[in-house]
DNA sequence: GATTGATCTGAACGTATGTTCAGTTAACAT
DNA sequence: ATGTTAACTGAACATACGTTCAGATCAATC
């Protein structure tokens, strides 16, 4: 039988994307077949293909529409013009952007190489815009003095890597709100960028 | 023909973990054939089969030897009983020790879900070990009165995330030299340690 | 109630996979 | 020289892969 009662494309695409996604983060890119993401939507592996043009199609929008995601919500946010206000902002940002899509940002580091060239290029150009973000913001910091950073590439390289860290232990349900855990990084980038102490 | 001369098991052996290091770094476990390592090594697949029991060993193989290594080496370190000289220590054996080893520190990170469930088990238990480690550097420090750190645990994680980043980045012939990103990472750290600034 | 078109099935395609193994080769011991 | 054996080949194995597509099925339309 075909054509289940209800089963309509707009409900089929985002099932397959969601399993895809799944599936990728929990097993790996090349080591998830086209027949387990059909099983996990209830469908049979040639449904998938009128949604994709193949598996590296698959993958590509998912990161892709990550990084658009990224930016275009970052692109909404008003900034404070204070350069601690605005690094706390932008921690703020960033954490709760990431932690809300672990899956999403495991396989955007994960399975870049898995990309085609083509494909690979333009995401590494998206990510370096947003690296691009709090580079900028540190510059500001330390143009108006507020922050005592000796090498502003380096401290947003080992930032960014500091804030990412929590995607892979944080827990909605854990010990830790989300609120606590930004206010916890916040402090944290603050003794990062040299910003005398003061509560 | 077979056996060309002055080939020896004790060449083809390593031989082959290099080069299933090599691949996967590059491709992912998954995405790796026994044939394309097989080929890197200037042999047929079947060969590999007199070195190892199958693929999933030779990945469990690289990365329990990674971790046994790790983990040998600082117990053959000297740490000092100064909590900043000690935490100070363990920074520059860190970054030393991976640094050095990217393919390994990357696999060790990226396939472990590869692993099947006994051999996972295996890794993040010496894992766990390690993070003990640092935990309880800071936890001696906080104790001193040395450290001004709100919350051990998650100062932990977040200077593990912040000392392992180089890995992604640093190159031994890039515009820093090993000694100058200890330096650097050690400024860090004592800043997220919140070490009160005084050379 | 017949027609249409989007949606999905089920089977097939060529190819590739991990692994095995009988047989071949070359280094070494006698 | 001959025999032994570790090291390797080359072919085969069953299975699984991504992808295609003719045909089945159902919702909507007239």
């Amino acid at each position: 039988m075909a054509r289940k009662t209800g089963s309509h494309s707009e409900i089929t695409g985002p099932r397959i994307k969601q399993a895809a996604l799944e599936l990728f983060a929990r097993h790996g890119f090349a080591a998830v077949t086209m027949r387990q993401i059909a099983a996990n939507v209830g469908v049979q592996a040639g449904a998938i293909y009128n949604y994709t043009s193949d598996k590296q199609a698959l993958l590509f929008d998912l990161l892709d529409g990550h990084m658009v995601d990224l930016l275009s919500k970052w692109s909404a946010e008003l900034v404070p013009v204070d350069p601690i206000a605005a690094i706390d902002h932008f921690v703020a940002f960033h954490l709760d952007f990431h932690i809300k899509r672990p899956e999403l940002v495991f396989i955007s580091y994960m399975e870049l190489r898995n990309l085609t060239a083509v494909n690979f290029k333009a995401i590494v150009e998206k990510r370096r815009v947003y690296e691009k973000i709090i580079y900028n913001l540190i510059l500001s910091g330390v143009v108006a003095g507020d922050f005592r950073v000796p090498d502003p590439k380096i401290t947003s390289l080992a930032l960014i890597a500091l804030l990412t860290g929590p995607v892979d232990w944080f827990r909605e349900d854990g010990r830790l709100t989300s609120d606590e855990l930004i206010r916890k990084y916040c402090a944290l980038t603050r003794q990062v960028l040299g910003v005398s102490a003061q509560a």
